[in-house]
DNA sequence: GTCGTTGCAAACGGTTTGCACCGTC
DNA sequence: GACGGTGCAAACCGTTTGCAACGAC
């Protein structure tokens, strides 16, 4: 597509997608600022901000709008469902099959032109429950 | 339970209560605040962030943590499912049975102690689909 | 060489908070 | 009259943006 040839492979670019792609959890914008800091030491959070902005506008990876304050990023595109930590706040993958018929549903009974669905279950994820 | 026993039913409380009572919609905090400088012209942001909050913990309305940077309140307590139209912004009610088995299953899978989940379908709304 | 990208810092938008006064219980 | 609630304004926090220098193509 076109904006992908407009795509320039920078050092920071290739670093914040590398960092997020090596792990499972579901950073935020700044505890991606912090990983990537380890290797390249100089690069600035509005970089960061930007960086991972311009991937999930390509669909390379996912900008999560789960319960919390923050963003979080997932560096796998794939559509999954998520599990929040009400105490830690953490972000786990629910690795669930999808609910398929939902969509149609909603669209028959809402008319909304529907793009998509989340689901997000909350509560103590093991480490919270002492 | 003992922290109702404090709740002083002030005139700010009261209208801020029976507006988000009155509307299907799903207002803002600045929109709820609007509604009520109708009724209350010195009312304060603030006020109306407190009781917005106050009132959730109580468990009388609803806070909800959907899409998009602000977050909207319910006058239906009820767990329910959400449509979010992703030009405007609206958040609509999706009248759909609830997903029963959903939050055992996520449990099995994940060893979280499950309080809830929540599902939000997002798409253009009617009104914005010319 | 062009033009997208960076680092920096300032600005932004939504929300929270400290304070002195006010009004409900 | 005690003490929770209010209005106001300043602070807060996550995120975005303007700008001049930089570097990938």
């Amino acid at each position: 597509m076109l904006s992908e040839s407009m795509l320039r492979m920078t050092k920071q670019r290739q670093v914040i997608l590398e960092e997020l792609k090596s792990v499972t959890s579901h950073p935020t914008a700044d505890e991606m600022y912090e990983m990537v800091r380890v290797r390249l030491p100089h690069i600035s959070l509005g970089t960061v901000y930007r960086n991972l902005d311009i991937l999930s506008d390509e669909g390379i990876i996912q900008k999560l709008d789960v319960g919390g304050s923050k963003k979080r990023f997932d560096g796998n595109s794939a559509v999954h469902y998520h599990l929040r930590c009400h105490v830690c706040g953490r972000v786990d993958d629910l690795d669930m099959p999808l609910l398929k018929g939902i969509e149609k549903e909603a669209a028959t009974l809402s008319g909304y032109s529907v793009a998509g669905h989340s689901v997000e279950v909350s509560g103590t994820c093991p480490g919270c429950q002492n």
